[in-house]
DNA sequence: ACATGTTAGTTCAATGCGTGAACGAAACGG
DNA sequence: CCGTTTCGTTCACGCATTGAACTAACATGT
């Protein structure tokens, strides 16, 4: 029963610039000519549009194209200078800031290492706040040009008024405001999620998901997640914390899960657990290279591993009937990597006919890097529905 | 990436006339003075729209209210005879077709049993043409006050143009067009889903789900399904087939289930399942007294079932984070009137705490009568939403 | 009986938006 | 240089919401 809100005339115009917006953003140079087609709009609309955003510099001309025997269309695309975007990536081992253009293309990039048990949240607000002085001096970028901050953490997010808090076991962090903090040290706009979603929004935007309206991302590293796509929008659930696929049950007294549960999904396909079960000593500090052994072996532990991922997606595909999965982070990609098929053939015998026809499994394309620019992308998502004009926050 | 539409100044109209409607359809009768608080739109919009939606009775007038001091204000409401809708339930045994007004009060209603076995397309179909002649009859409301039929079947409703497709093994309908046959004995609009959405359907709006943005409506009969709702929006998936939860694979190497599989949490919690652990003869036809016994005299079988049913529960609660968890259908409320204690205690072992304290589990409030009544929800959504005038199908 | 105050609802000019039709611009071919 | 074709712009029009002014319908006090 999700209310929709009082519509004004000018929402309507809000409304179409957006979609004017993102089919030049995804669907490469068009001429205004193209546009009418692809948007529906008239050819005033978009006349008079295009000319609003190329005053304002958000679009550029690139170019023309002969169109045999008559006027030559002009091109016009988004001007990837128009604007920047800065996402960070808040993991156990550091602290990444990265500066996008537009376009996604990063500009500059700087890495803070965290010690094991160094996670403060001062200081983690701290070095957020230094990287982004570091990038913007680096990229030549001044703190006007910048739509704003977006955020990967680990955790659960929990969204809501007038601040988000985030819950995070591992760091110690319970209920902590990294929002206020961040405003207390920047005027620019914040966007904070978890950072597996933030990896998926990127893969759905950028990388393998691209088109999909409905879609599931699974995030495989020592710990499981997933975003579920349902419509083109992330399903966030009552309190931002859905995804948490991980500790999804899957054996009723199955493998105890550091969850302190058994069962766990987790506890059989997340990094952490495979190796344990294929006896690699808990010191390890490798552990890709580890899981890479593990995987090249082969042998009943990797078997066992195909078929609780397979029969897993199974069940996903059963209740979400999605279009694609993609399968990720770095563990889903080694293991991804090797045995896709055998996965394949493990979902197909576990899943019902026809939702599994439907679907399409494939490997993530961004890799682990994509949690800043999957944060990053949070700002664009607000820049390309409301086209926000820059800016108000560039006060201080 | 779910692509807006192209909107002109008349789609604001029909949305903020569609919320109009829907306030005053769920939140009772209101003045216009209230109206405007709880719509956001001007006195002015208020003024002209509740004029229009008057004079094409849509709405009607409920008495008056005095406000101190001053003009009393007149109260409006939805005129629950301005149109009528139809809804069928198509089941194993039966088909039932029910004649509602516009707020959902049942006016006449008819059922047609099925011989096992005489599923043939056809003979449905007639039977359904049959009923809406006799309820339109029974209710003395003519074809052209209808606004449409809405239809709730077994199985998987593929929608696509031109016509949604059937596939419901139990009754050997692979890819059977309902919708056309219906069309060409009614001109009346037709809308298709499956029995259990349509049921979830009718809980979220009028049951224990009303309110919620967030939900799942789990239904246990003899199989097992479940209606996700996200936003507002019952998350339908690529082909219409997301909700599959009775094959969610819960234990590896477990019960062999009716679908070829092993370990479907239907094996252990549905009605079929739960008589064949519980030693119950194949041969007995009344399984609700069956299930009756079973539950009440306990045992390691009933406690297997509470475990299995919470931690399934638990499962979704982690995975899509719903505000409210509603267990409908007939085994469904049998099992959950005797243990809902003790499922929720198991839920709370199985679920991380942060999305387990953001849900309320609860009971379905309808019953199973009410398929015909959700299936007849597809139509009223319809209308809110357009709010279409009566009518164009009038024709024939 | 009548003036006054209060609350509810309506009317109207102003503003903004998308659209179709008329118009202008920029190429090609002969 | 001219006709043709295609691309893009301009402008009057219809339709939407809105704030402000206005009317309607009551209670209260004198």
């Amino acid at each position: 029963m999700a209310r929709p809100e009082r519509k004004t005339v000018r929402d309507v115009r809000k409304g179409n610039r957006g979609m004017l917006l993102r089919t030049l953003y995804f669907g490469g140079p068009r001429s205004r000519h193209e546009l009418t087609g692809l948007t529906g709009l008239s050819a005033a609309t978009i006349s008079t549009m295009t000319g609003d955003l190329l005053t304002e510099k958000i679009l550029m001309e690139a170019g023309q194209v002969d169109s045999d025997g008559g006027r030559p269309r002009v091109l016009l695309r988004v001007n990837p200078v128009y604007a920047y975007l800065i996402g960070v990536d808040v993991a156990e081992t550091h602290v990444r800031v990265e500066l996008f253009d537009l376009e996604m293309t990063e500009k500059a990039r700087v890495d803070y290492t965290l010690r094991p048990s160094h996670h403060d949240i001062e200081l983690v607000a701290r070095r957020i706040l230094a990287g982004i002085d570091v990038v913007l001096a680096d990229g030549q970028v001044t703190a006007a040009q910048v739509l704003g901050v977006g955020i990967g953490v680990p955790g659960i997010v929990e969204r809501g008024a007038p601040d988000a808090l985030i819950h995070a076991k591992t760091f110690g962090w319970d209920g902590v405001p990294l929002g206020a903090l961040m405003r207390a040290g920047t005027t620019l706009p914040v966007f904070i999620d978890n950072g597996a979603k933030t990896m998926g929004q990127a893969e759905l935007w950028f990388g393998a998901g691209r088109g999909a309206d409905h879609a599931v991302i699974v995030l495989i590293g020592s710990g499981v997640g997933a975003t579920v796509v349902a419509d083109g929008q992330a399903v966030r659930g009552t309190s931002n914390s859905a995804g948490e696929w991980g500790h999804t049950k899957i054996e009723m007294n199955g493998r105890p899960c550091r969850c302190g549960s058994r069962g766990c999904l987790e506890a059989y396909i997340g990094a952490e657990g495979l190796l344990a079960r294929a006896g690699v000593p808990v010191q390890t500090t490798d552990w890709p290279s580890a899981l890479g052994r593990v995987l090249d072996d082969g042998g009943p532990v990797v078997d066992e591993t195909v078929t609780y991922l397979g029969t897993g997606l199974a069940n996903l595909i059963n209740m979400l009937n999605p279009e694609r999965i993609l399968v990720g982070g770095w563990a889903g990609l080694m293991i991804g990597e090797r045995h896709l098929d055998q996965i394949r053939v493990v979902v197909g015998e576990n899943s019902l006919t026809q939702p599994y026809n439907a679907t399409s499994i494939v490997l993530g394309e961004l890799g682990p890097d994509a949690v800043a620019m999957g944060a990053a992308t949070l700002v664009l998502e607000e820049f390309l529905d409301t086209s926000a004009p820059l800016r108000l926050h560039a006060a201080s």
